[in-house]
DNA sequence: TCCAAAACGCAATGTTATAACACAATTGTA
DNA sequence: TACAATTGTGTTATAACATTGCGTTTTGGA
């Protein structure tokens, strides 16, 4: 992930439908440079994540693909998922088992969330310090890290002012 | 957790009947002051993550369960790892959908976890100082962290010289 | 001894993910 | 263009993980 590069919070009011174009932008010119082939189901899928920043279930898109007219079996969709993930234009959140768009794939990197219980929604964070930090006590017992799960959960910072103005 | 106490590692030979020992008696003076129920069932499950360092799905457990004349129904094991969970015997590895044991019950804490690819072992690792840098960064996004997710999956030491040597 | 809470038995079902194999579309190459 | 190899998709079935609901039993305290 780029240094220079401050994400802006999801958590926040923001114009999500710029998210959805500069994913889909994104992902098209990186297919187009590895000679990937981004087909529609696939499209479709990475399109519907964007649809939010709520992490989505295999399942849940499966339903929707399948109301538009896809095929509907699990294998369909979990194999548009794993090109996605192939290519970093997705990650997974092994706790929520469910996959959420990802708003850098030119870097290749691992994915740090920061996950609402209240609204559901994910942020991906910085990562650099992360992971180099986390490596660095991995190696002190001698370990050598190869993938990373970090997934924060707790109240973002609109969920935290609603539970308090719900108090009063 | 404790951070006087340095973990011994797992990943290197060790006397695993200790480890097995400390952690039921640990459970079982834990259940006491606590005055909750560590029955049979719940016992032998504990007993059965313990019979080594490599975590265990649910349906693994069961079917031992099942061998030794237990119930043997899903309900049954959930139950018994739900309450070994809430009382911090066990953990849960959302990356690998198992359970490993706790060394330090006594201390609340979220675990830790250097996964081996290779054997399969699961080290937990010291928590105070990732726990606070995590912390530190999620506040930076305004985010008020609850609970943690953090499992690097990579080599162990051991697995490590392994592949070195089949190199050869 | 009786009651309420906790634990357990059991059947069914829900949710997430993969295996295996056949067929179709696409791409590179002669 | 023709062909072979690769890649992608359709389809059926099943594996793996987890929960719901309800009734019975056990347990510990009044």
């Amino acid at each position: 992930m780029q240094n220079s590069k401050v994400a802006e919070s999801i958590f926040s009011q923001h114009d999500h439908q710029h998210c959805i174009d500069q994913a889909l932008a994104a992902a098209k010119e990186l297919c187009r440079q590895r000679k990937s082939r981004l087909t529609p189901v696939r499209e479709r899928v990475l399109e519907l994540i964007w649809q939010s920043h709520l992490p989505l279930g295999a399942y849940q898109l499966l339903n929707q693909l399948s109301q538009e007219g896809f095929n509907s079996a699990p294998p369909t969709v979990y194999r548009a998922l794993d090109f996605l993930l192939d290519h970093g234009l997705i990650h997974r959140i092994a706790s929520l088992n469910a996959f959420i768009g990802c708003n850098c794939p030119q870097d290749q990197h691992h994915g740090y969330f920061l996950i609402c219980r209240d609204c559901g929604s994910a942020q991906e964070i910085e990562a650099e310090e992360i992971s180099s930090f986390l490596r660095q006590n991995a190696s002190a017992a001698g370990f050598k890290v190869e993938t990373e799960t970090v997934e924060l959960s707790g109240l973002c910072p609109q969920c935290q002012n609603r539970s308090q103005q719900d108090d009063q």
